[in-house]
RNA sequence: CGGGGAGUGGCUUAGUGGUAUAGCGCUCGCUUGGGGUGCGAGAGGUCCCGAGUUCGAUUCUCGGCUCCCCGACCA
């Protein structure tokens, strides 16, 4: 590709709302444009990039055995009647009217659309399994959009669906998507890794995320050192602590005067006991029924683990007024003392963590007092002791118990053993060999690509601009003419024919434009190869080439060109 | 959805109750030619929109829209 017919507009400075260093670059680099809020235009540089990521992705599906699709991005809204999830989607989901008043939406992922589409034609387990997958554009109205394409209200993602007839056959396919997956990602030259993970909306039995390990990560990711249980933060469960080692005799409880101290902090440093001494309570609304929670001092409350324990699809911190109506005090003074008497009522779950606590501080349900020496067991039993913390540094591995290490990763694919949820909503069922109707098993997989570029930027960079992996860059050679005419020029023409006819996706820079300018340019666009044919050289019969990664060029003979090129690229790879 | 901030040529910005600054980019000429060359001449702006205050508003006030940040939310 000629640079001067191509469309690679670079900027000097990034538009100030780009946030992070992967959306800077992609704005320098003329990948993408803004037209509004997380909606991004791709320039043909930056389609490019998605292109190679398609095609990696394609191969490894097509080898696994699915079958590309193409699913409609304007759904109706029976569909999603049907499924139950028009209700249950929130305002991510953008719904409108046609012409004739009918409703419909943009689609932020298809098992709907799916699912009726095997329902209407599959009816025999002969005819099972089936996996399906496409490349297409999905739409989440985000709250709040940010990072640059990272998290766009529209993007483009493959997302995948498998239906099988039995469950070892639905795990089959669940593992051979997983392997799949590390496949791509492994070829899109990634760090990266698969961890367990929190269903959300989409719902199902289990699933993992595939994190590229990244410090801008958006999630945090507690890896067990021993075992190699890992997952995210959000969803870590924690081994139950062991019991305190006796040796300390239990005090008499004794109020004392806090005035004006809420926060664990502020009563650290005014009672002179350690975080880990503080039982605090936390008064939760699930579905419309308060919950206190116990939690010690330093620790934070995992919101998504107390949904689960109460099977509640919301769970969010009570307002002030709910406290006062529960404890008869000020927010900050809440304790379990009493609590039993005051809101019998009110569930009272303590995070397993509390019952270590020895001579613990405690509120006293009554504005600015605490209970010093408080027991658990002795001066309250709280109605169930569970595991609710968010995992944190010197919580134990459930499986072996040895203690995490976190880090920090973007989530670039995520897989989910669905079940039967959708099938079973939308009558996808197949008759078994005993003539049994049944619903079939779903998996569903999706893999985000406008983030996975992203993520490979946000990885892989240096302060002159973006250096792509191998696998992912839109060219593999960048040649530069520093002169625009002459025989500089002209034997950089014949080399940009020589290399594009064996197959090198090459970027001829023939601009007229400084070398300054073409260096700058070439270093900001990252592409992995650069050959520089100029006066200085060009005499000696030689061309420069050098790495993005590398400090310093090499010069070759136009001679051994071919051959040494051959070394550095993988010509399977180039397009 | 709560809290905060901001909208000034394509981009980054200065500034002001009397319609506007600079750098980059763009056009033209010369210059230069291995890391955003230098000089000169230009083009380009309803200062987000609407209302109000005022002789006069880009500037002050109110409302709206858009964008950004923090939090909550989230395959």
């Amino acid at each position: 590709m000629k640079l001067s017919q191509y469309y690679i507009p670079t900027l000097k400075e990034a538009p100030k709302d780009a946030d992070i260093i992967s959306a800077k670059l992609m704005f320098r680099a003329g990948l993408i444009r803004k037209t509004a809020s997380g909606v991004y235009e791709w320039l043909p540089l930056g389609l490019r990039v998605i292109k190679k990521i398609e095609n990696i992705i394609r191969e490894e599906l097509d080898k696994a055995g699915c079958c590309e699709v193409w699913l409609p991005v304007v759904q109706p809204q029976e569909l999603w009647e049907e499924s139950g999830r028009w209700a249950q989607y929130g305002k991510e989901l953008l719904r409108f009217k046609d012409r004739k008043d009918s409703g419909f939406c943009l689609a932020p992922t298809a098992e709907e659309v799916i699912t009726k589409m095997v329902a209407k034609d599959v009816s025999s387990h002969k005819q099972l399994p089936l996996c399906f997958y496409q490349f297409g554009t999905k739409f989440r109205d985000e709250i709040r959009p940010r990072f640059g394409v990272m998290r766009a209200r529209e993007f483009y993602m493959k997302d995948a669906y498998s239906f099988a007839a039995d469950e070892q056959s639905a795990n089959e396919w669940y593992q051979k998507v997983y392997d799949a997956y590390v496949k791509i990602f492994e070829r899109f030259g990634f760090k990266f890794k698969a961890v367990e993970a929190d269903t959300g909306s989409i719902g199902g039995n289990f699933s993992h995320e595939f994190m590229v390990l990244a410090q801008t990560g958006e999630n945090e990711i507690s890896v067990c050192p021993q075992c190699g249980y890992s997952a995210n933060t959000e969803k870590t469960e924690i081994q139950p602590p062991a019991a305190p080692a006796a040796a300390e005799t239990l005090l008499e409880p004794r109020e004392v005067s806090t005035p004006d101290k809420r926060t664990i902090a502020e009563l650290v440093d005014f009672l002179k006991q350690p975080p880990e001494k503080f039982i605090k309570m936390l008064i939760y609304n699930a579905d419309g029924n308060p919950v206190a929670v116990l939690l010690r001092g330093e620790d934070e409350l995992n919101e998504i683990k107390l949904r689960k324990y109460l099977g509640a699809n919301e769970a969010a911190k009570a307002g002030a007024d709910t406290y006062t109506d529960i404890t008869r005090s000020a927010p900050g003074f809440a304790g379990p003392l009493g609590f039993k008497q005051k809101a019998p009522a009110v569930k009272l779950l303590a995070d397993n963590y509390v019952k270590t606590i020895v001579n613990g501080v405690a509120g006293a349900n009554n504005t600015d007092t605490h209970v010093l020496n408080v027991n658990p067991g002795r001066d309250f039993e709280p109605d169930a002791y569970a595991d609710l913390k968010l995992a944190s540094a010197g919580d134990g591995c459930p499986r072996c118990g040895a203690k995490f290490d976190f880090t920090r990763g973007i989530e670039v694919g995520h897989t989910f053993k669905l079940g039967t949820k959708y099938s079973a909503a939308m009558n996808a069922v197949f008759l078994d060999e005993t003539q049994q109707s049944k619903p079939m098993i779903m998996g569903c997989y999706g893999i985000g690509v406008t983030r996975v570029l992203a993520a490979a930027i946000e990885q892989s960079h240096d302060d002159n601009g973006i250096i792509w992996p191998t696998a992912l860059a839109p060219f593999d050679i960048c040649l530069i003419a520093l002169d625009k005419e002459g025989e500089v020029k002209q034997k950089a023409d014949e080399i940009y024919t020589r290399l594009t006819a064996l197959g090198y996706g090459v970027l001829y820079d023939d601009r007229d434009e400084r070398p300054g300018v073409k260096f700058k340019d070439a270093d900001l666009i990252g592409i992995p190869h650069r050959l520089v044919i100029g006066r200085k050289l060009l005499p000696e019969g030689k061309l420069e080439y050098k790495a993005r990664v590398a400090p310093k060029a090499d010069f070759w003979t136009f001679d051994e060109l071919e051959e040494k090129l051959n070394k550095v690229i993988n010509i399977s790879n180039a397009r």
